[in-house]
DNA sequence: ATGTGTGCAAAGAATTTGCACTCCC
DNA sequence: GGGAGTGCAAATTCTTTGCACACAT
């Protein structure tokens, strides 16, 4: 929601500022773009994207840029790793959760696991090993692509 | 051990074979240099390692388009994506496992949890998703790490 | 004013690919 | 013999970087 957005550019802000860093019109110009992108994206993606829209919004390399401030920050996750891709999301008023992929037509879903959370941590205990962050990315094949692999076998 | 890899380079072959491939020295060759590189390892230094062991063995092309077959044929998984770094491990002979990554020394350490594999599987269940495959990462600082920490912290 | 941010184009790194040549089956 | 495999260098793709200029504090 919007306000989570608000909220999120404040503390963007000091962030920013608590590492000598600069308010900038692009910086923010940013995010509301990739707020409005969606949830997933790559970077060229985006960067197409934004620039198709709006060309005096912010460089590719101001983009890579930012994204990276972003993901230190903490607003943005790598979240899959398919072949050389990176998918990105953006976090913000979202909870915890890791991801689905299909490998057929690219579909991710969200989902969490709070028990699988707690074996994690307990794993983490158990080599005294300090978690900063973790991604768990299960690959396979969709509801919807199964009924269209079905349908294919029939019809 | 070496049955293992007795038996893995026979069913390789009639895995080419069944796909109408041929069995060539250099991808054989290339099979023992993995196994003996060790465990976990990335492309490049492969390539770096297997030319300066010998020349003769297979060109980079080689080396990339049989780590892919490998892949497809299930005895290497890419296991670890970091930055844009992608971390393969030879499976032979391995039990199923996930991955402890330390951000700080690089150090890799395998673990398995059966109760989280069998929670994969509910949630796919959920979903009515069918998964092929799965990769689960924790990053964060070993043991080692955070005992140097304190040391150069005291001393 | 001072130092950080930005755009651009060039540099890098990791892969893939086109093509001529070589080798299995 | 014929198709699959290989080496090489060139092409791709994604990302980072050097530098001159612009802007925020």
């Amino acid at each position: 929601m919007q306000g989570d957005l608000e909220n999120l550019k404040r503390d963007f802000e000091r962030f920013l500022k608590s590492r000598g860093g600069k308010i900038t019109k692009g910086r923010f110009e940013i995010i509301d773009m990739i707020a409005n992108y969606g949830t997933h994206f790559e970077i060229e993606d985006l960067v197409r994207w934004i620039s198709s829209r709006n060309k005096n919004v912010a460089s590719r390399s101001t983009i890579y840029r930012t994204v990276r401030l972003l993901q230190e920050f903490g607003a943005i996750r790598e979240v899959i790793k398919l072949n050389n891709r990176t998918i990105y999301e953006f976090v913000v008023g979202k909870q915890h959760h890791e991801h689905l992929i299909c490998v057929e037509c690219g579909k991710i879903i969200e989902f969490n696991k709070e028990e699988i959370e707690q074996l994690q941590e307990k794993v983490c205990e158990e080599y005294d090993f300090t978690p900063i962050n973790h991604r768990l990315e299960i690959f396979g094949i969709c509801s919807d692509c199964k009924e269209k692999r079905r349908e294919n076998r029939v019809g």
